[in-house]
DNA sequence: CTACCCATGTAACTGGTTACATGATTAC
DNA sequence: GTAATCATGTAACCAGTTACATGGGTAG
């Protein structure tokens, strides 16, 4: 029940439509998961029928109607239940890792190109990731917010994020020049 | 397609048998995708009826016999067309990550605890990664490695795993340390 | 009038996890 | 003898991806 989580932490302190759900899915929810929108409107539906979250209709004049939805007290929880449950080991799949641990019996080039792409995206989100966090501390400098700020949880995961992307950014940009320079030599 | 282009890649550099690659996939296989014992023997069993890898049986005295299997030219060119193909983009699935989003609503103590866990796993990985790439490179040093080293795939991921492992222990052990002091203040 | 964004779904398929099953050998 | 490690699988289930389907509104 992976999924099924991840949709009740989104919805936590926020309502969202299955839509606006799917995007910030898409963009990976300050990089906690990823899904894509047919998970989410599937899961949506089980997560209401199951009593966990509760939708309300919003009229719109200028687009289509949505559905926006909130968690129930049971859906909080279910969440505080899953919490002190063991965490499943952070496993790790990428397929540019795998080409990468293979590098020396292929071309080397179309690979070199996908890892400055992947440093362009990390770039990109950084950026974004940033901007969130400046959002979420308001004019409190970072000491101060991580002892007595609100909404600690999302800033939290956040900066896990910002992190991360910095070492896909670094690694990506140096791997790729490692092999561009032997490419040279060779 | 994603597990069987891991088997691949790591079949590519040495014979396992499934047992081997199992546990080598059971450790991350230097952190690049992670699968079960299952998956492994029933992937083997296809990749060998395709023709890209072939077994070969190895009779062990002290303890039951073996299948061990190596890549065949068809699946090199299997992970050549993989390698030109555009990777999946990088997508994160993380329990921990979304019990520290909802941080906030819950008793933090526990999670604390997983959080402490999760910082010696990654330490006993780091001590893991760096014996592997001091193997690797044997007495050259990193920088005369990178340019003109053998087996410079598995030393570039092995790069990454400890980078990324690296964020996994720092990100973590602060984030432990902030949640006990807003406990501690509250 | 075309293309794109908002909005929501169903159906078929593939990949991954969990549970179960078997049997030999070695170390305590 | 009992547990651990080596060795290999099958079967059932669940999670995730891809393809298909629909329809209103807005910007160029």
């Amino acid at each position: 029940m992976g999924l099924r989580h991840a949709v009740l932490a989104a919805l936590c302190d926020e309502e969202y439509s299955g839509y606006q759900l799917a995007k910030a899915f898409d963009v990976g929810v300050a990089n906690f998961w990823s899904a894509s929108p047919q998970q989410l409107y599937s899961e949506l539906t089980r997560l209401e029928r199951d009593g966990l979250i509760s939708g309300r209709e919003v009229v719109q004049l200028d687009r289509p109607n949505k559905r926006v939805f909130t968690v129930t007290p049971a859906g909080l929880e279910e969440l505080a239940k899953f919490a002190v449950a063991d965490s499943k080991p952070l496993s790790f799949r990428d397929d540019l890792l795998v080409k990468i641990q293979v590098i020396g019996r292929l071309d080397p080039e179309p690979v070199i190109v996908q890892l400055e792409e992947r440093a362009a995206e990390a770039s990109a989100k950084l950026e974004l990731f940033g901007q969130i966090l400046r959002r979420l501390r308001g004019d409190l400098d970072e000491r101060t917010f991580l002892r007595r700020g609100e909404q600690i949880g999302p800033y939290l995961t956040c900066l896990g994020g910002i992190r991360f992307q910095e070492v896909v950014r670094d690694w990506s940009t140096t791997t790729a020049e490692v092999l561009r320079q032997r490419r040279g030599t060779l």
